[in-house]
DNA sequence: GCAAGGTC
């Protein structure tokens, strides 16, 4: 049914594209690949298209003794620009903060699993933005060194049939580990009793180091392999207990402030794997009522907009989310993504191409159920019901090549228009009207001729507009200018739209 | 050549 599904499709669209411009291009579709890419394209759009919106902060530097401390507004923040001057004003005429409470609390965290695969290459982007095919085939390699057992895992389980005394005391022989092996020799007395993870797997346990001892590991090999010995060792340990202290104070106008403090009071796991120890704020000795002295005050404009995360490992979890790939799949699945074009890597960042975009919207125009990770489901239940025996190997195919059949005979009809969409996207054919900003296929005219890209940017811009001239306090084309300049947030349609406007405008 | 699932 994959290859049914994977091969006609992505036939259909290199006919499509061959059909128009005559050239042979690799296109593919896929179970696994479609809806992964129709995803990416999702957050991409969401990504140009994200209009910021101005929020106000205000930092309260606050000394006692010698000690400096921050303190921010507890449940309220200002609305406008112009508020919060009036606030930071106030607060330097009467420079204190009385103390209303100060409460603590105590947390115990609890160690994490042993690594699955997922995991191992989640932390591994996040300390060292290795790319999860790049962790997946590092893990190989040590596997095929013996170093790790099977990294193709999605279990976060140590069983008790892995001999984990004999695994712990072969780590000892090997200098970067034997203080911490001693310390968890200590520590447990002898008494190894993993953290069990949920996330389960029919055939494999966690990730965990054989116990060979690694020679000559390059350095990257040696990072991954440093993960998964400090995560398995940390699975034994004991719970790391931190203190917050979160300290209320108002100024003269009654007005709430928290300054937020947090300690380490036993490090437990985190003394052998250190990567998820939390950063220490500390925060002096206060009682209640007292009047605690303002050093210096400031508000800062900070614009929101919310934009999705685009990279391979975003990809990757999401994947995970929807229960659609394998382990042995998912990164190299992200790969081909990369292969065809859909994707680019533009420095550092993931970027979605106009190929990746016509063809994801080809597919869920034509293939709609391609497009969806419900058909994985659907293949799911059909082989749970070949097992069981409500139904035959033979039916099902033959429903699928059916199913095709008809769906393929409506996108022949429609060849020329899939052709024409394709051609464009990798520039091989002119659109007939283009819009003004970016040149791509026109689909509305006023104020400008516009793609569909920069019409949706345009709207959003235009329905945002009213909310930034409150805030900040402005004109609407101050409010545009202001807009245009945020790169780090607004989406870059949008900063297209604001300052094509801005030209308008001028030339009015 | 095109999919997705495996393995080493
Ligand atoms: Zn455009």
């Amino acid at each position: 049914m994959d290859w049914l599904w994977g091969i006609n499709v992505s036939r259909a669209l290199m006919d499509a594209v061959r059909k128009i411009t005559g050239k042979r291009t690799i296109l593919s579709a896929g179970r696994v690949q479609s809806p992964t890419l129709v995803e990416a394209v999702r957050r991409w759009r969401e990504i140009k298209l994200a209009v910021p919106i101005p929020s106000f902060n205000i930092t309260v530097t606050l000394r006692k003794d010698t000690m400096e401390f921050n303190a921010y507004p507890d449940g309220w923040a200002p609305n406008t620009r112009k508020e919060a001057i009036q606030i930071t004003k106030q607060l330097r005429e009467t420079p204190w903060l009385r103390v209303e409470n100060i409460t603590w609390k105590s947390n115990t965290i609890r160690p994490p699993p042993a690594f699955n695969l997922g995991d191992l290459q989640s932390e591994a982007a996040r300390l060292y933005r290795f790319s999860p095919m790049k962790t997946q085939k590092l893990a190989e390699d040590l596997y095929l060194e013996a170093l790790i057992s099977y990294p193709r895992t999605n279990s976060q389980k140590l069983p008790p049939t892995i001999n984990y005394a004999s695994i712990i005391k072969s780590l000892a022989s090997i200098p970067t580990y034997s203080k911490l092996v001693q310390q968890l020799e200590v520590e447990t007395r002898g008494v190894l009793r993993p953290v069990q993870g949920r996330k389960d797997d029919p055939a494999h346990p966690a990730i965990h180091p054989t116990g060979v001892k690694p020679r000559n590991l390059d350095p990257d090999h040696a990072k991954i392999y440093d993960l998964i010995v400090r995560r398995f060792l940390a699975a034994f340990s004991k719970p790391a207990q931190i203190e917050r202290v979160s300290v209320k104070l108002t100024d003269r106008h009654g007005r709430m402030y928290a300054a937020k403090g947090i300690r380490v009071v036993d490090d437990g796991w985190w003394k052998y794997y250190p990567y998820l120890r939390p950063k220490e704020v500390y925060i002096p000795k206060l009682t209640q009522h007292e009047k605690v002295k303002i050093v210096k005050v400031g508000y800062s404009t900070k614009w929101v907009s919310k934009k999705p995360q685009l990279s391979k490992t975003s990809l990757l979890k999401w994947m995970e989310s929807q229960q659609i790939g394998t382990e042995a799949t998912r990164a190299r699945i992200i790969e081909i993504l990369y292969k065809r074009g859909y994707l680019e890597s533009r420095g550092g960042k993931t970027i979605v191409t106009d190929l990746g975009m016509y063809v994801s919207e080809v597919i869920e125009e034509l293939f709609p159920d391609l497009a969806k990770v419900e058909l994985t489901r659907r293949f799911e239940e059909y082989i749970d019901a070949i097992r069981t025996g409500k139904t035959t190997r033979k039916r099902v195919i033959d429903e699928t090549i059916r199913e095709l059949d008809a769906l393929i005979r409506k996108y022949k009809e429609r060849l020329d228009h899939v052709g024409n969409k394709l051609a464009i996207a990798l520039g091989a054919l002119e659109p007939q009207v283009k819009c003004a900003i970016c040149g791509r296929e026109a689909v509305a005219h006023r104020p400008f001729t516009m793609c569909k890209y920069h019409k949706e940017a345009y709207e959003r811009l235009t329905n945002t507009i009213p909310i930034v001239v409150e805030k900040m306090n402005v004109s609407e084309g101050e409010a545009l200018r202001l807009i245009a300049s945020r790169r780090g947030e607004a989406g870059l349609w949008v900063i297209e739209v604001a300052k094509h406007l801005q030209l308008l405008s001028s030339e009015e």
